[in-house]
DNA sequence: ATATAAAATCCAATCGATTGTATATTAGCA
DNA sequence: TGCTAATATACAATCGATTGGATTTTATAT
C-alpha cells in the first residue's frame, strides 16, 4: 500500500503488458487511441506517478540542470535563480543550485561534483578569482551544454547571457558628466572579469567622448568595505573628486557611508552611480543611482537558452551572446541641481 | 570513450564480477582488502564515478530534500537556503528549491511535485495564503519526514525549527516601552500563521507587563506598502502613537517612508522597530532597529534535524521544535535621547 | 589427509521505465 | 476465402548499481 503503483501495476491490472502501459503514456502512435483510454483512466485510478529516476537512467539523462553562483543572498543572483527556477520548472526540469561564494577552489569542486552528478546542463556567472578556466573546459569536454550568466569568460563553444556592460558604463559615466563632474572615479572590480573589463571600458569612453581629462581607477572586490576603503584612498590622491562611478552598487554603499561619515554631501560635493539596482539601493539616503539589470529576466533567457541547447546538441555548435536590455535608474545620489 | 566507465567495464577490466565492484566500491566486509585495493585503483584510472540514477533507483531514495519557501529573493530566505545547501551538500543530498510566492495553489502544486519527484524529505516555510493543511499531510502520509522553518503551523509529526517569536515580540516591544512610548502599534502578518501571532502574543504581554494600556493592532501581508498604509491608518485612528512594532523589515520600511514624507521625526516622534535585520535595515536612515535572525543557522539546523529523520525514521516519532537564538539589534530608529 | 568452518567471490534477480524486435491481430483487397 | 499489408500488442534486453543466496576458495582443526 505504501509503495508507489508502477506500470507493471497498471498492466497487471489490465492483462496486458507494461511495455503497452509505457507506450500508452509516453502518447507512442504505437498504441490504439482505446487502449490508451483504458491505460490512463486505470493509472488515475491507482495514482500513478511516473518515476522519474528509472526513467532517466534508462534514458541516460538527468533531467536536472546546475547552477553556480558567487552568491545565493545576493539579490542579483537571487532573483537570476528565481527566473532560471521558473523556466526550469515550466520545462520539467530540476535544478541544483551552487554557490562558489567567490572562491576558485570551491567553483572547482562544485563543477566537479555536478558533472559527476551528470547534469544535463550548466548556468554559471563564476567568482572574482576565476582565472582558470580547466574546470569549465571539462564541462564541454563532457559534452555538457555550459552558459554563462552575467559573469563570463570567453571560451569556445559557450553562449553568454548578459546586459551590455560597456553601453552601461558608458550611460551611468555620461550621466555623471552631464550633471556637471569634472572628477569621476570609478570602483572597478577584478580586471580579469569582462564584465568589470567591459563597465571600466564604458566609463572610459564616456571620458573620452566628452573630453575629460581626469580619470581614476579602483579595483577591488567591491564588497562594501571595499567602497569604504575605496573612497578614502581616491580622496587622499585627488580631494578634488567629485563624481564616482562604482562597478556595483554595494561598493558605493561603503564609499556613500564614508562620504556621509565625513559630511561629504551627496550628490553636491560627489555624485555618485552605482551598479545592479538592488533593493538597498531605492532605500539608503540620498536613493542610489544605478544600473538596473534584472535577475530575472537574464536567468530565464539563459534557462531558456540552455534547455535549448540540451534538446538539440547540434545547436550548441552556433553560440550567441545575447543581450538583456538595462536602464539607468536615476535617483537622488547624483542629480546635482545646477 | 564519451560514455562513462561503469563498474561492468571495472569488472570486465579485472575480469571479476560486477557485484564484487559494487561491494568493493561501498566497502563491505565481503570484499578482501587485496581485491578492494586493486578495484579501487582501477576505479581510479579510468576515472569511474558512480551513477547516482542507478544506484538510487535500486536503493529507492532520491538523496534530494525539497525546499519550499515564499520567495528566494527574500534576504531572510535566501541565507536560509545557504544553510540548507550547505548541509545538505555535506551529506551528499541534492536539493531542490520552489517558492511559493506566497501562493496556496502554488505551494500545492510544488509539494504535489515534490511529492512525485521521491524526495527523500522537504523543508518548508509556509506561505501567507496557507490556512489548509491537506497537501502537507499528504506528505506525512506518504512518509517521507517534514520540517518547518521560521513559518511553520502545528502538524502532527512533524519538527519545527524556530526562533523564539514571542521572547522577540516582548523583548522589541519591552525595548520601546523603555525608550518612553505610550502609545506603541503593532503590524502583525496573518493572524493564522503561527509565528505572527506568537510575536503579537509577545507584544501583548510586554505591554501587559509594563502596564501599558494603548494596544492597536493592524494585520496585514507586510509588504512594504503594506507597511506606508498600516502607518497611514494607524495615525489616522490614534495621532498620537509613538512607537511603531512591525513583524518585519519591510513594512518597517514602508512606515518609515510615510513618516519621512510627512516629516515626523524618527525616533524623536515615532520610535520604530523591525522584524528580521534584512540588510536594508542596516542601511537605512534612521538605521532601523530590529531581531536579527540568522537564515544560515535556521537553514543548517532544519537541515540536521531533517537528515537525522531520513537517516532513521523511527526518531520521526520524537518530533520536536529547536529554538534558534535571536537578538535584538539596537540602531537609532528608536532610540530616544531621554 | 579429510572434514568443517570461514572467507571471498560469483550468479542472478531487482529497482521502474524504455525501446528494438518479434508476434499476433485486424483490415483491406483480389 | 485467402493473402498481404497495416496495426496493435507482447517479449525481452537494457540503463547501472545493489543485494540475497549459491558457490568456490582458503584456512583451521581433527
Amino acid at each position: 500500500m505504501n509503495s508507489k503503483p508502477t506500470i507493471h501495476d497498471i498492466a497487471k491490472a489490465l492483462g496486458i503488458d507494461s511495455s503497452t502501459v509505457s507506450r500508452a503514456l509516453n502518447d507512442s502512435p504505437r498504441v490504439s487511441q482505446k487502449t490508451k483510454k483504458k491505460i490512463i483512466a486505470k493509472a488515475q485510478e491507482l495514482g500513478y506517478q511516473r518515476n522519474l529516476l528509472a526513467s532517466n537512467l534508462r534514458k541516460n539523462v538527468s533531467r536536472t540542470i546546475g547552477v553556480v553562483v558567487p552568491r545565493i543572498s545576493r539579490y542579483f543572483f537571487s532573483s537570476a535563480i528565481q527566473g532560471i527556477e521558473e523556466a526550469a520548472y515550466l520545462a520539467g526540469y530540476n535544478v541544483i543550485i551552487c554557490q562558489s561564494l567567490e572562491e576558485l577552489e570551491r567553483e572547482q569542486k562544485i563543477v566537479e561534483g555536478l558533472i559527476a552528478n551528470r547534469v544535463d546542463g550548466l548556468l554559471i556567472s563564476i567568482s572574482m578569482e576565476t582565472l582558470n578556466y580547466n574546470h569549465l573546459q571539462a564541462v564541454i569536454n563532457s559534452d555538457i551544454p555550459l552558459v554563462f550568466f552575467d559573469r563570463y569568460c570567453n571560451l569556445q563553444g559557450c553562449s553568454n547571457v548578459l546586459i551590455d556592460d560597456f553601453n552601461c558604463g558608458f550611460n551611468a559615466t555620461e550621466h555623471l558628466i552631464q550633471q556637471g563632474c569634472k572628477n569621476i572615479v570609478h570602483f572597478s572590480g577584478p580586471q580579469y572579469l569582462k564584465i568589470y573589463e567591459n563597465r571600466l571600458e564604458g566609463y572610459k569612453a564616456a571620458l573620452k567622448k566628452y573630453e575629460v581629462t581626469f580619470q581614476h581607477i579602483i579595483s577591488s572586490k567591491l564588497m562594501e568595505v571595499d567602497g569604504y576603503n575605496s573612497m578614502i584612498s581616491a580622496l587622499e590622491a585627488h580631494p578634488n573628486i567629485d563624481g564616482v562611478f562604482s562597478a556595483n552598487d554595494v561598493a558605493a554603499v561603503g564609499a556613500m557611508t564614508y562620504l556621509k561619515a565625513q559630511q561629504i554631501k551627496i550628490p553636491d560635493d560627489v555624485a555618485i552611480v552605482g551598479f545592479s539596482n538592488e533593493p538597498i539601493s531605492r532605500v539608503i539616503e540620498p536613493a542610489l543611482t544605478t544600473i538596473d539589470q534584472s535577475g530575472l529576466k537574464i536567468g530565464e533567457k539563459a534557462t531558456a537558452l540552455l534547455l535549448n541547447y540540451i534538446a538539440n546538441k547540434e545547436a550548441s555548435n552556433e553560440t550567441q551572446t545575447v543581450m538583456v536590455d538595462s536602464n539607468l535608474v536615476i535617483r537622488s545620489s547624483s542629480k546635482k541641481m545646477i
